[in-house]
DNA sequence: AACTTATATGCATGCGCATTGAATGTCCAC
DNA sequence: GTGGACATTCAATGCGCATGCATATAAGTT
């Protein structure tokens, strides 16, 4: 195998492997918890955070999400009341996201939603 | 580090993988080609069957798209010229996807860009 | 006739890019 | 130093596009 094919083989390993987990734990979170993947990804910074509030630019730092997508699953979740928007005092261009009692309980229900999926298709599946 | 984290560490490396490829992938590809990843791995196979000539059925069992998925990049690519859409003579309801030949140079050529990505972005990064 | 399979399409949704609006930073003439 | 023009940064939004699900249509199967 040439180096080109083996090259092509690794992308697409990784392609499907990645493509059966996304799949189902968006299936899973979305219908046992109404939330997109990268929903759960966001809310799941920001509860790791302390006082489970973080700027949204710091989330993005961590996330591979563009600054729109962010900035509508904030407006998502903000909707259904899993977390706040506030003002930053510091920087006032700048956004708080703070996860509400509501928002934290759910990240750790769907927290156990993720890692089921993940133990059953991460490995071999 | 207990086995969940390790098991969620998993999981955001391969996120974060295939984030990285498939980004700069679908850039490239429509920026050079006119072509989304997904119009490429289905042309790709196209191109790989004999005669340039494939059922739509078969490509998606090969490919992690969902069937309107594929009939849509079918159009899409039908419509750019690249391949043609003929009817299956032994079962009516199918489709045969024919790459044209103007398909078969774009495929060569976006070949090299899909090469030089995965180059680049797949193993360090 | 009832059922299954192959493809296309209406619909709602999430995404990225480009742009906008607002706040902050920078830097230089005075 | 201070004021004001210009650039930069943060977040929100208009827009077009690709996706998946559900369904429609058509063809084969039993």
């Amino acid at each position: 195998m040439t180096t080109d094919a083996l090259l092509v083989a690794e992308w697409r390993d990784l392609l499907s492997r990645y493509s059966k987990v996304a799949h189902e734990l968006d299936r899973a979170l979305q219908a046992k918890h109404g939330l997109t993947m990268s929903d759960y990804e966001v809310l799941d910074r920001i509860v790791a955070s302390d006082d489970c509030k973080a700027r949204a630019a710091d989330i993005l730092a961590d996330l591979h999400l563009s600054q729109s997508a962010l900035s509508r699953a904030v407006a998502r979740m903000e909707k259904c009341g899993l977390v706040d928007r506030s003002m930053c005092v510091t920087d006032r261009r700048g956004v708080n996201v703070t996860a509400t009692e509501q928002g934290r309980a759910l990240q750790a229900e769907a927290r156990e939603t993720q890692l089921a999926v993940l133990r059953e298709f991460l490995g071999a599946g």
